[in-house]
DNA sequence: ATCAGCATGTAAGGCGTTACATGATTCA
DNA sequence: TGAATCATGTAACGCCTTACATGCTGAT
């Protein structure tokens, strides 16, 4: 595995559910991964091709029925013993990196008015993908007794947690910029 | 400016409050900045080199004073002009890369004890940073009647939140998982 | 027939980190 | 005198995104 690339590790986490195609590989982290972790096809497709190089994933042979050119990934052995290796290790990269947060700190550099509209804009993204996680996590509730689902749905309340303390700050903070 | 090479902008922001050298820009950017955006010395001397070249920053011309080598940087009108015009932009990329989060949600190849461990480091982590960050926040109230202070304050405010919401969070994830 | 979505991949280029190289200054 | 910090920069390398190229499949 490349020494720093997440990326394959997201792919290791997914294979280890069930096989999938670099195309499925890619709905699936733009579903709800994509609230702490994205990946392009541009990143997706070289590193099924090293991993399988390298012996952690291995194509799936084709169901001979049809006639069609999918590559179904599957996870070796291998290929699990990284993940849990990874598992294991505790170090962990938590980058967060917000221009939003950039504006407001530089954001004496302009009129009042330039920040709070920012602000806005941020609580307004916030707000929809607060939507869509509560959704995530409606459906999620009813399948609480599988293992997987239960970690799916943990991630989940994270980000309704943090979009919530978010929205919390939003209004504190236009409070504070209107009234000062 | 570089088309979206951010740190130009993080450069700009502080040079707006005050003249500084490179070597002053990263430790800046090591403080509160380091929160929400970060910036190493291989990216920042690189920036200021194409900058001058691009008349958005420019050399103050030492103290015959001492003969020190370092260089002090300004920002100039176009430098000026060039951070409102990203101030009033309402684009924002905003992007958090959480691995603690990958793990939580790929937990389900270990057992239930590795995914708390992964929990009480990421909370440890959190608690230390929420400290620095209330100490920054009970420096800066005592000076928040200076507009660019509270700009800062307010960025502060909005970590204090969003780690006591991962505290939270943290709580009730290591309880879910302990008791189910 | 046509368009959206499925599916795989490559190329160019940008951004950023880490490590290295170098030397001055300050303080114990 | 030695260590820490100040101070500037370059080089190598890696990761990732965007855009491009190509073609199939299924629904209307």
């Amino acid at each position: 595995m490349a020494k720093d690339r997440k990326i394959d590790l997201v792919i290791l986490g997914l294979l280890s559910h069930e096989d999938l195609t670099g195309y499925d590989i890619k709905k699936n982290i733009d579903g709800a991964i994509s609230f702490f972790w994205k990946g392009s096809f541009g990143s997706i497709y070289p590193a099924l091709g090293d991993m399988e190089k390298q012996g952690l994933v291995k194509r799936k042979k084709p169901d001979t029925s049809g006639g069609r050119e999918k590559i179904i990934y599957q996870i070796t052995g291998k290929g699990k013993d990284a993940l849990r290796t990874w598992l294991n290790d505790e170090k962990a990269a938590n980058d967060l990196k917000y221009e939003t947060m950039l504006k407001m700190y530089f954001g004496g550099a302009e009129d009042r008015s330039v920040t709070i509209h920012n602000v806005e804009i941020f609580e307004k993204q916030v707000r929809e993908n607060l939507e869509v996680l509560k959704l995530y996590k409606k459906n999620l509730e009813k399948v609480l007794d599988r293992e997987d689902h239960m970690h799916y749905y943990l991630t989940v309340t994270f980000g309704i947690e943090t979009y919530e303390a978010y929205i919390r700050w939003c209004n504190k903070t236009k409070k504070f910029l209107e009234e000062k």
